[in-house]
DNA sequence: AAATATTTTTAGATTTGTCTAAAAATTAAT
DNA sequence: ATTAATTTTTAGACAAATCTAAAAATATTT
């Protein structure tokens, strides 16, 4: 498999869990920062491998097969993302990048003894469940921030968007997994919310509030 | 930096320690199991970057920018290598070709980090020495074990040839890094020798024997 | 249901790294 | 010092993954 076909199904993966009826080409080539033309050539070789199902202009699904595989990619991934965290002392926003380039390196015995040294862990830095070698994954409840009802008190359990940018921010207002809060104000006109965090109030967009997952 | 410039520069570097006076196309195209061709085409490449001093027929040599992201690519090799046997439980002859891989991951922060992490080792799970951040590496004084003069007692301090072949056979006669040995007769006509470790007699071949490092 | 807009696919070109086969340069042998 | 052998380079082709531009299919509007 290389490394371009790993990236595929990765992105796949994820966007089935959006729209799991089905992919759009353009969707995976915005994720790829690449051109439809491109995508398409590519899906016609991963149908071939028998990793996707893809019929003209109809979108994409995963199959058994192709599932497994890119399951595996991310458990990789989120794997080294662990170790580069707990073992090397990066920080939450700063795994990611090094963490595309890991997830492709091919040795089975490698990921497995990693998983080990890190003491089997079940979630990656971000929050995110890490599947086992079988590919079977914990499938968590959380909900994002903005759809708490005012007066809840919860936890910070995870981020839907995981770019520098918004793991910066929330460095910057003493955000990280396991913080409590508790939700004070919704505003309906455009889903502002005040919450309280390490006892300071704060208001956050209901972008910010559309991105953080609690519990 | 693409992988396989990388992969170059390496085996050029490798090269040169044998025959400083220019490395040959041919011999480049053995180590990396291509055609001498294809070698001519990348020269030409590195040459352009100033990584190597490259004239039609002449064979090459790093310059010193060349040589630098040699031992930098060294480096990495080195300690992956250290993190797998240490950390992740691998046989030395289990390292060589997933340390291949990792070798090419961009990020100088994890390989410091990981350098510091593994304390800072001076030398790979085979006796070679890991260069440091600045690409300084220590040069170890060591002989081959066919150089030896019969009666002296000597310790293993690294292997030339790192294959599979070679370290499981020195596994099976329990030779390590450090395993002390005493050469008891070298017979002239084809240089077997014949040596005491771990308080048995062994005879070795002369290819062993090329291929052992001892102090 | 036409017309328009959007999405997706095709056709053909490009880049990187490789290859084969033939030509050129260098080295070795007589 | 020729001839022969070896090494190295060139010329042209190929596969993988990408691109642009145009065509085809699908979706949306009016």
């Amino acid at each position: 498999m290389t490394t371009s076909e790993e990236n595929y199904l990765k992105v796949i993966y994820h966007l089935s869990n959006l729209s799991p009826k089905g992919v759009n080409t353009n969707a995976i080539a915005a994720m790829l920062d690449t051109k439809a033309s491109s995508v398409t050539d590519m899906l016609k070789k991963l149908s071939e491998k028998d990793w996707i199902n893809y019929q003209k202009y109809q979108g994409v699904s995963l199959t058994d097969k192709g599932k497994l595989n890119a399951k595996i990619i991310v458990r990789k991934h989120r794997l080294w993302e662990v170790f580069l965290v707990e073992k090397l002392g990066f920080a939450w926003d700063e795994v990611h990048e090094v963490a595309e380039e890991l997830e492709h390196i091919q040795s089975e015995k490698l990921i497995n003894q990693l998983d080990q040294f890190l003491n089997f862990p079940s979630f990656d830095p971000h929050g995110d469940p890490i599947p086992n070698a079988k590919g079977e994954i914990i499938k968590i409840e959380k909900q994002l921030i903005s759809e708490i009802e005012v007066g809840k008190t919860i936890t910070c359990v995870g981020v839907k968007d995981t770019s520098v940018d918004f793991l910066q921010y929330l460095n910057k207002q003493n955000i990280s997994l396991g913080t409590k809060m508790k939700v004070l104000d919704k505003e309906p006109f455009d889903g502002t919310l005040k919450i309280e965090v390490n006892s300071n109030v704060l208001v956050i967009s209901d972008k910010i509030a559309n991105n953080l997952y609690v519990k």
